[in-house]
DNA sequence: GAGTGGTCTAGACCACCGG
DNA sequence: CGGTGGTCTAGACCACTCT
């Protein structure tokens, strides 16, 4: 391993056996701290697949003497990833791999709420999949190869026993083969994605309109056409930035919302 | 001063002298460490006005000996405050108390982006402000004293020298006392509150719903009426936790959207 | 009781800013 | 150049979980 970074403060005699694997997004030139960098080790793991989620990690101890750093600057390392929500800490028992529980979907990735606030997760009322051609922007957003096809998803979805949703998923073909064979597909599209096709959603940007209803969605929906309903246009990324996932929902509003905190 | 929490670890000599002051919002029982009180130590002098928005505060160093404890100590409980943007800090310069500069406004407080993703800030077209009897609902949530009025403050907002946003803000008439003086109310108006009012916004939840533009909205947006516009009702709370301002907007959503991130 | 993460302390060096 | 926050280390004790 390569030495890099010393940089080395402290009294530490340890000299750090920390390649330098630097790069991280966001980040201005001229350095990288030393818990980034094993950040980016830990990252790499569970990126390769080698720590699957719900994976115990080691201990931070048992880390800290791999990877040739005190144990303060693997916490750091540890706290960065809980941050974004890549692991989950639990005092006396360890550090887990975070997994796409319906906990998770429903705090982190679903903002529907009823007018009291709750979320409700929603259920599948109707799921189709198809293999199609992708369109000029799908096939650049999602990074495809020339003549790569995408799966289409369109699903509708209930709140308490009512239709309010109607979404349609594009993914790449490629990054999942044989999806067709897990039709039906579960109501936690995500958990799937981790479980069969080494993909880990971390995070989402959501682009929200107001439009009228067109003939299909009052069909689907039970409104009247031109009704004004949610349209909610999500880019869904995994643990190494790619966009993996095009999703357009439309939503009913009249007894739900999308909540949005600001902080 | 009275001490608590001896549970003090380290090899430290130091009985910290630091006042219980317990009860951080959403925290379960048993305990609270101690930079937790140390930042609520602080936060009840932003909360009172003794340090201004803008104020450099007491280096690490300082504060750890004001407080007795550990500079370490200081430090987390400064990087809590900086995490909710209550503080900013700056390498070789200190740590400054937030203010709602422009671009604070633009990031934390301001959704609307055109579809480069790019925000940017409405310009005012028009403004009103009068004084009013508050609803029953307005009076609860605010938690105004009974006959207690609130302001009622209309605006008209344009991007790119098109109206695309009608609002309406509901203040307390108590906690902004001679609000009226300040007309015509300046663009930025949470600066304003800050400014004149010591009430610092440093959180919102807003509930998004698609509805039909009403007559007025239509005249206003220079749009059809029954048009979707996306509307938002924003709460915003202050530094102490309390609800200070109620905010309904109705926003057109054709060459602009609202932006929001899952992570 | 053993093992984990969480807190607290102490001290050193580094990167950055301003005068 | 001195002062600030940022990083890194080392070691102790605490709260929690599981066996």
């Amino acid at each position: 391993m390569t030495d890099s970074n010393d940089g080395n403060g402290g009294t530490g005699a340890a000299t750090a056996s920390v390649s330098s694997s630097s790069g991280r997004a966001g980040m201005q030139l001229g350095y990288t701290p030393l818990y980034m960098q094993v950040r980016q080790q830990l990252l790499d793991k569970l990126i390769s697949g080698e720590w699957q989620p719900g994976t115990l990690l080691p201990s931070e101890q048992q880390l800290s003497v791999q990877m040739g750093v005190s144990q303060g600057t693997v916490r750091k390392a540890l706290d960065a990833l809980s941050a974004d929500r890549i692991v989950v800490r639990h005092q006396g028992r360890g550090t887990f791999v975070a997994e796409h529980d319906q906990r998770r979907t429903l705090f982190q990735f679903f903002k529907i709420a009823d007018d009291k606030g709750d979320r409700v997760l929603p259920e599948t009322v109707y799921s189709q999949l198809k293999r199609a051609e992708p369109s000029a922007s799908e096939s650049r957003l999602l990074g495809l190869r020339p003549k790569g096809d995408v799966w289409r998803i369109v699903r509708h979805r209930a709140l308490k026993g009512r239709v309010m949703l109607s979404e349609q998923i594009v993914l790449s073909a490629d990054r999942f083969p044989g999806l067709d064979v897990h039709v039906p597909l579960p109501n936690n599209i995500y958990e799937l994605y981790e479980r069969h096709f080494v993909t880990t959603v971390t995070r989402a940007a959501e682009q929200l309109r107001a439009v009228a209803a067109s003939a299909e969605d009052a069909d689907v929906l039970g409104c009247s056409e031109h009704m004004p309903v949610l349209q909610i246009d999500r880019q869904a990324f995994a643990l190494n930035g790619a966009l993996v996932e095009l999703r357009r929902s439309r939503c009913l509003t009249e007894q739900f919302h999308y909540a949005s905190d600001l902080r």
